[in-house]
DNA sequence: ACCTACGCTTACGTGCACGTCAACGGTAGT
DNA sequence: ACTACCGTTGACGTGCACGTAAGCGTAGGT
C-alpha cells in the first residue's frame, strides 16, 4: 500500500510540482525513504480533501486548516470551541455556494431556453 | 436609476479598483459622462453575476464568456450549438461542486461530532 | 557503456486578480 | 482662496498557486 509521487500524480491528474508544493505547505506528509517520497493511504485521503477544497475555490492555507481538523486532537476546550466555530463558518460558506449554484443553474436554464427557441426559429 | 462607481462599490462591498478592473475586462460597460463612469441597472445585474461566479471560483475570463451569453444574440446556428455545449459544461461543473459540497458537509458533520464528544468528555 | 525513466533540490518565471501609490481634474462648502 | 471629497488614468507591486528550467543522483534495460 505505497505510492510514488508519480503514481499519485497520475491517479489524481496533478503535476509532480503540485504534489511537492502541497507537501511544502504541510498538506501532505509523505514518508522519506532516503530522499525519495513514499506516499501512504493517509496522503491519498488528504490529497482528495485538498483537491475537493481546491475545486470549491478555497485557498490552500484555509484548506490546510480544515484538513488538519481531521487529525488534530485539540484536547483543550478553547481549541474545541474555536474548531466548532470554524466549522460553522465553513458550513455557512458552503450553504452560500449552494445558493449561488442554484441561481446560476436557473440562469443557465433561461439562457438555454432562449437558445433553443432561437434554434427552432431558424427552421 | 443611475449609480456612481462608489455607490456600486459600497452596495456590493468591493473596491473601486475591482470595478474598474471588471470594466477593463469587459464585464461591465458603464456609460461615460465625460470621463466619469455612470452605471445603470444592467451593470448592477452584471456585477451580481460576476460576484456570484467569483464566489464559485470561476476565473474572470470564463465569467466574461458566461455573462456575455446573456447578452449575445448569436443568431448563427454554429454559435447557438456552441453556446448550448458551453452551458452543458458549466452545468457539469456546478453538479460536481454540489457533490463536493455534500461530501465536505458530511466530513464536517463527522468532525463536529467528534468535537462535541470530546467536549462532553471534558466534563 | 549508454540511454531512458524516475527521483531530488534550488530558484527564478508566470498568470491572475486585484492593491497601492502617484499625479491629476472637477465641484461643493466655508 | 482653501479644504474636502469625488472622479480619472497610468503603472508598478503583491499574494497565491503553481510552471519551468537547471543541475544532479540512481536504477534498470540493450
Amino acid at each position: 500500500m505505497e505510492w510514488s509521487i508519480r503514481d499519485l500524480a497520475r491517479e489524481y491528474d496533478v503535476t509532480l510540482r503540485t504534489i511537492r508544493h502541497y507537501e511544502a505547505l504541510g498538506l501532505l506528509t509523505p514518508e522519506r525513504r532516503g530522499q525519495t517520497r513514499v506516499f501512504h493511504n493517509r496522503d491519498r485521503i488528504r490529497l482528495e480533501l485538498v483537491l475537493r477544497g481546491r475545486r470549491l475555490g478555497f485557498p490552500l492555507d484555509e484548506i490546510a486548516r480544515i484538513v488538519n481538523m481531521y487529525d488534530d486532537r485539540p484536547g483543550e476546550e478553547g481549541q474545541l470551541r474555536y474548531l466548532l466555530d470554524q466549522i460553522g463558518v465553513r458550513r455557512a460558506e458552503l450553504a452560500r455556494m449552494r445558493e449561488d449554484i442554484s441561481r446560476t443553474e436557473a440562469d443557465l436554464d433561461a439562457v438555454e431556453a432562449r437558445c433553443r427557441e432561437e434554434l427552432d426559429r431558424l427552421r
